[in-house]
DNA sequence: GTCTATACTAGGATAGAC
DNA sequence: GTCTATCCTAGTATAGAC
């Protein structure tokens, strides 16, 4: 049994707003209707619509944090989990990016507070991709010339770009293409193996 | 000389405020105030923001074309043209792009009118990149086994995921750095490679 | 064609009762 | 803690004069 507070259920649907509509063009007034909670309840928990989004803002850089941890931390090569993190299916491209669609709400940008949580949370992302990249260069799975921030900083970007242009096209193909893609490349350049199956013969490093 | 109608005059300010603030948070008023021109004489020209916002919207699409033409279908072989189509360097990362922002406006993608030059923008410039990597795989450039369509979106949500970096990190090395990644990927498959590792000459444009 | 004046709704926040 | 009532400004659009 879970007790749902006003402030939480404010949270949730702030969130969820966040997600659908941007910062910019969620309003108090939705927020209450999503969630029923009264103008006065609002107010009582946070005195202005910025201190809520600051909050909800959070909530949803958290959110997203676990399932890349699960998969880039998890089992696997150091190749095989960047495959994996390329191949997750647990996106929703036309919907967009609970975190990146809010690079693209000058509101957001504009505060401190509300665009830091964004930041960590690539900062985030881009350490642990550059982590296993590394890894992947140690383990002979990629070739030693690349730079892994580079590499890591691309495979973000296909993500992030991915909703851009399923958006565009009003069809999640263009996103799943270009992960495609980017997997393509990592498969192609693998020294091991042209285009076999990327299970590692020799061990890799622990 | 030329004269600049007030028809003019409001589709470039509101373009102007369609790249900074976006479609939903810019409001009629703010257009008047950037360009001086009165109530009256807006609504003569557009019966609605949305019509305004319909004529800015293609004229940012129409905009962005021929930079895209001028590399791709310019000089050089077609693995140079995709490079130098990545290499660019007429972006400016922290004001994000011109027609990509536009996809995280839930108000222009809920309107056809509104989100129609954008998918046929992202088409335009989809249909040119993947006729030169296949131009690039038929001429040896590139290897064989590659998905043309898949590669063309990757390198386009390479620009447009980031614009998202960027903007997150506050700082444009994560746009120049993501190009970079997918050059040294270009670089590191084409056959002809010199025997040399893939790390290119490392400045981010060149 | 362009202007000012006006109208109406929604966004954002406060006051005070319970 | 939560509610309703109220306030003020900005967003969007119309009316009508020049």
């Amino acid at each position: 049994m879970i007790l749902v507070g006003s402030r939480e259920q404010l949270v949730d649907a702030m969130s969820d707003l966040l997600w659908e509509r941007g910062y910019a063009a969620t309003s108090p007034r939705a927020v209450r209707e999503r969630c029923g909670i009264g103008q006065g309840s609002m107010y009582y928990h946070f005195p202005s619509k910025r201190d809520l989004g600051a909050a909800a803002v959070e909530h949803n850089c958290r959110a997203l944090l676990p399932g890349t941890i699960a998969i880039l931390e998890g089992p696997g090569s150091p190749l095989e989990r960047l495959i994996a993190y390329l191949s997750r299916d647990d996106h929703q491209p036309l919907k967009g990016c609970k975190v990146g669609r809010l690079t693209q709400d000058p509101e957001v940008v504009a505060d401190p507070a509300l665009l830091a949580p964004v930041k960590v949370a690539f900062a985030a992302t881009h350490g642990m991709l550059a982590g296993v990249i590394s890894e992947a260069i140690t383990a002979g799975e990629l070739p030693s010339g690349l730079n892994a921030d580079h590499l890591a900083d691309m495979m973000s970007t296909t993500i992030q770009g991915g909703y851009v242009l399923a958006i565009a096209a009003g069809d999640r193909a263009p996103f799943d293409n270009a992960r495609a893609g980017a997997v393509d490349l990592l498969r192609a350049l693998a020294p091991t193996s042209p285009s076999q199956d990327p299970t590692v013969p020799e061990g890799h490093l622990t």
